[in-house]
DNA sequence: AAGTGGTCTAGACCACCGA
DNA sequence: CGGTGGTCTAGACCACTTA
């Protein structure tokens, strides 16, 4: 009687996995209730349980108090997942940089920037241009474009004085939580006005990297749009595999 | 005596995390054990247990049979995830794209070639010279390099057949499993060679994405250098805060 | 050897749902 | 109403860590 070395919690599941990835149970049907199982392999309810929790997990099934437990899909494809733990972690900056604001201006948006900004023609909008630096060097990291919402001015105030984070602002003095990030990266020339503020040659090769700030309720709360040169900086990514099977 | 609308071991989660927040427990410390816990609140273990699992859900604590629970942050709020159902969505191409495979040669590591593929010098690859087409289209959307261990040499044959993943041919074929993607992402000037691949001006500007695909055990199976020019692509991410605080 | 978390049992009552 | 999953108790033994 050597005690198996995986448990039986565990055990059940996985048969409960090729059950569903054979077939056995259809996406959308009801698996058998806990007491059927708990009877059928011999084992308390709670052992069920763990074994349905885990599954849960996993994104097969899904359950609800009084009807049962449902086959949510066929097998738990592998997902990989990139996590950060803090927005900050986003932009992949040591904290021994500083932010400096070029200029301030209120816009509204041409077309071109109705565009970029998701919005519709004529929207007016607060924009800062900034520079990145690391601390005690002169050549910028990174050009920023920051924008927000006009109600948001008195955060140029604190943007000036503190070189924090604008998302950070925004959470901070509007009471607003940032709930979801949307990042796009491309290449771009780096147009002259730019190159110049950066100090690399005009049309040199950059990394355009936009930002949709999304509140609750899909509202927007702020854009900015990053152009980084050529080895001055690199995104890394790291996406893991959330499901180990054996 | 009315229940609470709350169950009680989301009251004790509640509790703790308060707690942690208020750096009753500093990171790093060890939570009282279980049994102390079941004492001090009057409720089962069950019941600290699940509690334990929620607060571990977050990030919260981490768990160490024979230690104890460990404190891990002192807050879950900013803990925001981006997730792929599947490793093909990391490149984020429609289905209808063609791979052309141009040239395929074994090669050993130089010192500049060793530094990106993070091995020894003189380290033996597999390399695939490779162009991405829209179906239908003339103009490749990216030019990718791909190395592999010249014993995966098998793979170039189904590769020039058919136009796949190469990860997935080494899942295949060679029963690995990809656990993880390290994803390096910079702004390239195009070298003439490979812009007259892509049908650009030499020296235009390119996204460069490194990409590390590593199996069980932290091994590296493959990695892949892709240049997409400006314009034709861009990659992007959302990021999604995942646990909503009441 | 003592103490931790990990697994497991056998009970119990409840809130919710469909008939 | 009877049956579902959700919560909870009071026990038990085990595997792992530290001393």
């Amino acid at each position: 009687m050597s005690p198996p070395a995986t448990p039986r919690y565990r055990q059940l599941a996985d048969a409960l996995i090729r059950d569903i990835e054979a077939g056995k149970y259809a996406v959308g049907a009801l698996l058998p209730t806990e007491f059927e199982l708990s009877d059928r392999y011999g084992v308390s309810r709670h052992t069920v349980r763990e074994a349905f929790r885990r599954l849960a997990d996993m994104g097969l099934i899904s359950r609800r108090q009084g009807i049962g437990t449902r086959v949510q899909a066929k097998s738990a494809e592998h997902r990989y997942l990139a996590s950060l733990s803090t927005l900050a972690d986003l932009f992949q900056y040591t904290k021994r940089t500083r932010l400096k604001v070029l200029a301030e201006h209120e816009v509204k948006a041409s077309a071109l920037l109705a565009t970029m900004l998701r919005c519709k023609r004529g929207q007016a909008w607060l924009q800062f241009d900034t520079c990145r630096y690391r601390i005690g060097t002169a050549q910028p990291i990174s050009y920023t474009q920051i924008y927000v919402y006009p109600e948001y001015a008195a955060i140029g105030e604190h943007l000036a004085k503190r070189s924090v984070w604008v998302y950070g602002l925004v959470e901070r003095y509007y009471g607003e939580r940032i709930v979801e990030v949307q990042q796009e990266i491309g290449a771009v020339a780096i147009e002259p006005r730019i190159a110049a503020i950066l100090g690399v040659k005009p049309r040199s090769a950059g990394l355009q990297v936009l930002r949709y700030y999304i509140g609750r309720g899909k509202r927007l709360l702020s854009v900015s749009m990053n152009i980084y040169p050529e080895k001055r900086f690199t995104i890394s990514t790291s996406w893991k595999l959330e499901w180990e099977r054996s």
